[in-house]
DNA sequence: GAGTGGTCTAGACCACGCG
DNA sequence: GCGTGGTCTAGACCACTCA
């Protein structure tokens, strides 16, 4: 295994330094950016350390880090602009706002629709039932924040979402806040609970819509819907969300690229 | 722009290279690759030289055509193999025999399932209409095959699928062809037509089961179903199959990780 | 012009697979 | 033991951004 000389005598894993033995050095790099960022040392929008500095800093080539950054880069966890530097990736730039939406509408593309219009229908504190808490890594009985919102297209409902989040890491959200922020709903829980989402996961069903679902989003009963149930992580893999939305699909579909 | 000194006096892209201006070596070495896979160079399955012998070849240094092949192994057409070489990608291999099927079980997962039974009910030459045109770029009136298959996970049958191939690529398949061939659709479409589909694109909505739908999947007419039309692209980004499959999400669901 | 990331090179050594 | 890909380094130069 190779040492990380920032404590020339120890080897990595000696020094504090919890990554897999025999992992090759950028790896070792990368793990530690990576708890840098997750430490909060530099904030979302903000630029990192030039690659030099951060060479100089863990006593290693500019190559290293350089092959470092590249794999965070690749998961969307920094981004780079050639002449300006390495920036922490945010949920508040303009080409990544739904970043993590798939739901395209038929004809055209989200932009030439606007922003979507969010109405809250409920905000409240709970506790934490089975599922939910597996779901989100808690004990059942936890608190937790629940939120019911639906979101418009041109005026048209077309999703309806439950939210449930740890009640802990949100305390405080209120639905004033969720429904007056500008942004992105990812780039308020980034900004005022410094909870940042890195990836997610979603399961994806066909339902028929009960008469409550169907009057909130103006169809028919038993009209088909699709049930998009995410589970979204923070950095570590740690889960920090779980959505279930229903998508009419009449005018919209859900886009999926494999590779 | 940097100059392959395969013609040293000609930059790259009056050799008859057209690649973009100004694009870097590697990006060139990458096109020069790909060209190759496309000419069937390389099959499916088999190695290319080593990096050492390209960058001979190329008149480049190893890490340029180390930087070109990693980023083709990204997109799946190549498989590095440490201590071995590099492969050109194929749909045969294990691990990836369900590379493009996103329905998972909702307990266990698709190897414990066993392989999918497939059963062909129809398999025959058409004239494309006009969708179907567009979608696989030929004129409307070109020779098409169409294929409805079903495929049954533990004996239950679960998606209902009909598939859009060119005819003059696909010609002489047969429903025979289909059901007997023991590996992925896709590698037999490798392997006798010699088109390796290297990415697709899938939209998905909820829909009800009309009647006919509903006797072949065995459920109640009108139950929701998922309805995934994929688009396949081979080398090139030319389309070469549709596929609009119906699949049941009462056992199953179709999973989706976004990064 | 100074500073950043992006490309390219050349050479050394490591880890793995296989005969 | 040889050949493969994988890692690491050091240094040169390019392209972009901004003051």
């Amino acid at each position: 295994m190779q040492h990380l000389p920032v404590t020339p005598e120890e080897p990595a894993s000696a020094a504090g330094v919890d990554t897999p033995a025999f992992s090759p050095l950028y790896q070792q790099i990368k793990a530690l950016i990576l708890r840098s960022l997750q430490a909060g040392e530099w904030k979302p929008g903000e630029a990192i350390p030039s690659e030099t500095e951060l060479a100089g800093r863990f006593r290693v080539s500019q190559g290293t880090v350089r092959k470092a950054i590249d794999e965070l880069a690749a998961e969307n966890l920094l981004v780079r602009r050639q002449g300006k530097g390495t920036f922490v990736a945010t949920h508040s730039e303009r080409q990544v706002e739904y970043r993590f939406l798939r739901l395209k509408p038929d004809e055209g593309d989200l932009d030439s629709e606007g922003p979507a219009q969010r109405s809250i229908l409920d905000c409240r504190r709970a506790r934490a039932t089975g599922d939910v808490a597996r779901g989100l890594g808690l004990r059942p009985g936890d608190p937790v924040i629940q939120v019911r919102r639906v979101l418009s297209f041109k005026g048209v409902p077309t999703i309806l979402e439950d939210l449930w989040l740890p009640g802990v890491a949100f305390k405080g959200l209120t639905a004033d806040a969720l429904a007056s922020y500008p942004g992105p709903t990812y780039a308020l829980f980034e900004e005022e609970f410094g909870v940042r989402m890195v990836r997610a996961e979603e399961r994806i069903r066909a339902v028929a819509a009960d008469p409550s679902q169907a009057e909130l989003l103006g169809i028919a009963p038993g009209s088909p819907l699709l049930s998009v149930e995410r589970t979204a992580y923070t950095y570590g893999d740690r889960p920090m969300e779980l959505r279930r939305g229903l998508y009419r699909t009449d005018t919209h579909h859900y886009f999926n690229e494999l590779q």
